[in-house]
DNA sequence: GCATCAACTGGACTCGCAGTACAGTAGGGA
DNA sequence: TCCCTACTGTACTGCGAGTCCAGTTGATGC
């Protein structure tokens, strides 16, 4: 009992890094297998298929990605109380925490899988559109926050800036990837920061 | 030599078409080859294999964007001779064309090539590197030259702005692709041109 | 009117990887 | 003692990429 929950994780660790350098399609299951220390056998008894896995891995990882924003928001909101100044001590925090990814960082899945898409069954890709909807509420629901004490400048669809962050974090992942340098998610990030305030803070 | 041509630009087409609908790992040769109606062997006639193939698409499909581009922007700085107000026609007439793509639209090769990146080898990856870095310097440029007329009301680093148009097209896509939805790129193009006229229009 | 070459066709083969099937085993409860 | 979970190990199917190669067709040069 023990060992299964033991098992099964350890594969999600070896092919969640395989699959976040190399991508999903460039990872063999005798790879992870070999990774994970276990047989082939063991590996299906724990997936049916790679589907299952991606649907695993996929789960586990919008778990560990929610958990960051909640943690990186709390700290930004113990930081500062007002609701601009919170969402902004956050997306710093976001910048410099992908700055800091010694590797270059893990590049994000659901980009990952968004692109290979008929690879994956309905079940893979209903997970990935209900983490971004979930992005989408979490984030609109903190910029209708900002727009009830500060009025934005010009007229903004709040669900769209809301995708954005997610569109600014997963663009930057696809730029940094493609140009293999270290720092554009971090850059866009902050150059997102700056639209903010200038689209919220009050005109000096 | 005729035949060459055709025969070339066919599977090509063929390709294209089946890689933006499904992906290029889910693309097999087979298809492209009943699909272009030719053998297996005519078509390692004129593909060494899938990476000259993948290459060939790309250079392609850059040389398509960067006349779209140049088109775009020349139309805008017809309307407007202006640097801020032609860029932000251009952006308009970029989401709207976005917008029209009847079946959602032609997602993007780059990012898609960029999350497979170690299925290709590294002549495709530098031409995706070489294209996104084109893009860098021709929207830099536009950046400065509105820049030196209309002083930017918060600093900015000039390349990353560059690369944000990029990055904003490149995230929109994986959005509408991941939630399925039809015009999310085009609302976070318009999203940017917000911020551009924040950054850059006088205060009234 | 013959030779040549580019542009193919078609078939047979190898190899790697996903997935199936299933028989056997080690070890911890009830 | 029995049974069940969590495996191991092997042998197999099937698909797609890529190789090899022998043969065909049609335009062009001489």
């Amino acid at each position: 009992m023990d060992q299964k929950v033991d098992t099964r994780s350890r594969i999600l660790d070896v092919a969640e890094a395989a699959v976040l350098e190399k991508g999903f399609e460039a990872t063999s299951i005798d790879e992870i297998v070999a990774g994970a220390e276990i047989s082939r056998g063991g590996f299906f008894y724990h997936f049916k298929d790679k589907n299952a896995l991606a649907r695993a891995m996929l789960e586990r990882y919008i778990e560990v990605e929610n958990a960051l924003y909640d943690d990186l928001f709390a700290r930004a909101r113990e930081l500062n109380d007002d609701p601009l100044h919170c969402m902004l001590i956050g997306l710093k925090l976001l910048a410099e925490l992908l700055e800091e990814m010694p590797t270059g960082h893990p590049g994000c899945v659901i980009a990952s899988t968004a692109y290979q898409d008929r690879l994956f069954d309905e079940g893979v890709r209903d997970l990935n559109r209900q983490a971004i909807l979930g992005w989408r509420k979490r984030f609109r629901g903190m910029f209708e926050e900002i727009a009830a004490v500060y009025a934005p400048r010009e007229p903004v669809n709040m669900d769209a800036l809301g995708d954005m962050v997610s569109g600014v974090v997963e663009g930057g992942l696809v730029l940094q990837r493609a140009l293999r340098e270290h720092n554009n998610a971090s850059e866009q990030i902050m150059l997102f920061r700056t639209y903010l305030k200038l689209l919220f803070a009050p005109q000096h």
